[in-house]
Order: C-alpha cells, then sequence, then structure tokens
DNA sequence: GGCTGATAGTTCACCAGCGAACTATCCGCC
DNA sequence: GGCGGATAGTTCGCTGGTGAACTATCAGCC
C-alpha cells in the first residue's frame, strides 16, 4: 500500500505554498511532472513487485521483452541500450545474468567482429509466454478508471509529450 | 540527446508483434505503461541534470523542498519518506548528507523522543531560492507542446490514476 | 599497407536505494 | 509500575545503475 493520495495532496499545497513565496514559478508545469513522476514510480514498483516472484526485475524483464519482439529474436547490446535508455554497462550485467539463466545467448557478429548478437532461446521465449498472461488482467485494471476516449486521450498526450521532449531535450 | 522517437517506435512495432503471438495481450494498457514510463525517465534525467551543477540529485532536491514548503519549515523523517514514496533507510543517508551541508539541522522531538526533528536552514532556504528560479524556462518548454486544455486534460488523468492506483494496490 | 579517429563492449570503482536486523522509545493493559 | 507489542530511526550488507578507463575492431585517408 503506496498511499499516493497523500503524496498528491501534499504536493498540491506545497507547490502553492512555494509559489506564495518564489515569484514566477511554473505552478501547472511542476504539478505536471512531480504527478507524472508519482505515478510513474509507483507503476514501476507494481511491475517489480509482478516481477519478482520469477526473480526478475523490469530491466531484466525489458531486454527479454526486446529481443522476444524483435524480427528475428536477435539483436545487439548497443541496439538493446537505444531503445532500453540503458547505458552499455549495465546493459553488459544485464545480459550476462540473462545467458546464465539460459534464456539468451551471446555470440560474435560476422561482418562486424566488435559486434557481440544477443538470441533469445526457446526457453526465453517460452519463459516470457509462461510470464506474461498472469500479469494482464493487473495490467488492465490499473487502467479500469479511464474510459475508452480518456484512454486514447492520455495515449495522445503522453506520446505528443514524448516526442516533443526529445527535440527540446537538454544539450 | 535521448531519442525518445526511436524507443517509441520500437514500443509500439513491439507491442504489435507480441500481441500477434500472444492472445489477449491489453496493447492498449501496456502501451501506457510503457509510455508513461518512458517519458518519466526522460524527465528524471533531464531534472537530474540540471541539479548536478549544484552537486545535487533529485532525491536531496525533493527532501529539501518538501522542508522548504513545509508549514514551519520542519518535519521529520518518517513523514517525509511517506510523502517521497522513500524508504527510511534511504532518508537517513539523504538526510545525513542535507545535514552535513549545512541546509538542515537535526534535533529531537520533545513530546516524542524517538522522534527526529529536521529543520530548514536560512542557508537551505537561500539555496532553495537561488536554485529554483534558473529552472523555471525549461520547465515550461518540457511542456510547451501542449494547449492550455491539454495541460488541464493531462493534469487531470494523471491524478485520477494516481488515486485510482492508490485504490487499486497490489497486496 | 599502415596511421588516426571513431565505435562496440567490457571491466572497475563508485553512488543510490533497499530489506533485515537492531536500538530506543512509546502506548496500553494487567 | 512494569511487561508486551508497536513505532521511529539508524546501521549493515547487498543489488542496480553509472562514468571513466581500457581493448578490440573498423573505416577513411595518406
Amino acid at each position: 500500500m503506496s498511499n499516493l493520495k497523500a503524496c498528491v495532496d501534499a504536493l498540491y499545497e506545497g507547490v502553492d505554498r512555494v509559489a506564495d513565496n518564489i515569484p514566477g514559478l511554473p505552478k501547472c508545469e511542476v504539478l505536471l511532472i512531480r504527478l507524472l513522476l508519482l505515478t510513474g514510480e509507483a507503476l514501476q514498483r507494481d511491475v517489480e513487485n509482478k516481477l519478482k516472484p520469477f526473480d526478475m526485475n523490469d530491466s531484466d524483464f525489458r531486454t527479454l521483452m526486446m529481443l522476444y519482439s524483435s524480427a528475428d529474436g536477435s539483436s545487439t547490446p548497443g541496439e538493446l541500450c537505444a531503445l532500453a535508455e540503458q547505458k552499455p554497462t549495465n546493459m553488459t550485467r544485464i545480459t550476462n545474468l540473462l545467458v546464465k539463466r539460459g534464456l539468451i545467448t551471446r555470440s560474435n557478429a560476422t561482418h562486424d567482429r566488435r559486434q557481440v548478437v544477443l538470441t533469445i532461446t526457446a526457453d526465453g521465449r517460452r519463459f516470457v509466454r509462461k510470464l506474461l498472461p498472469p500479469m494482464f488482467p493487473e495490467v488492465v485494471t490499473k487502467f479500469s478508471c479511464f474510459s475508452q476516449t480518456e484512454r486514447q486521450t492520455f495515449e495522445r498526450l503522453l506520446k505528443k509529450l514524448a516526442l516533443h521532449l526529445d527535440t527540446a531535450d537538454t544539450p
């Protein structure tokens, strides 16, 4: 139980109080950032909790899923880093674990011998097919507070924001 | 530069491919979760980058801001933990740092001697007032892709989702 | 053909966050 | 008044993520 309500209330109150004190504070935008981070963290915690019984965390899971969902079941560390917004260091560690568990394999690329090719194994695919379906019901109820159009609106706004942040990046 | 566009595209593509493969996958909801986490991580990175010149990270900053924005400039570790969704262990470490930098003080509560009272110092207040304003312009541009009504809608949906997640928590 | 700069991964040392165990205090009830 | 269970913080050891340094390879250019 994480009592987000208290956090949300305190957030609004706190921002109000700071705004009284510091002129020019963009209240609405600050609220949006903090609300988004707050819900994001809550979702993240839930996902991690769901994965814990399988002795997995979200990074491992995402990495595995990227391979599962790739066209030919394989990719390179560099590509996975780019798509998962991860650093190579961490990807090395994650793939080490997945290799050790037999869910993926590591091999050398022929055309560019610097590259490593990661490929999901049959075991890895079985693991995903076993692990995913039980998560569906809870995922659905997470958003059961939204109407169909609200879901669409939320998705549209999130996507718009993501693409905007991409261009307006901090150099 | 973090190339979120590639992530978003790959996300949609990947979910499509997995959905073809595993029946019953709630595509829309999975997309929402992943989009939200993606944008959340991007925002988080930006905030951290903004704070780095001041030798601060977001946890430290949030903790300091909670004290700054509290009615009397003080609180207890327990309360801060609840509002920041942090564990006590970590709060001890964070407050240790802030105390060492002279931004807050630690003292004992009189009515309940188990409690520790954290109070923001004059230096701490000065620090916040110096640090905040330069962040405003960038915060505003982050959401400059949204119209006024879109901002309101987004805020409403985020808040609704946060409060819903609160009740529909994983036991 | 071999030098130069860029790129793909890995290793290493460090920081941030967490669960479990511990201490000190409080509260309620005999 | 003192015993038992709950609560507030801290300490400790471990996991997850990162920057910096390093190795191996590639690609272009003389």
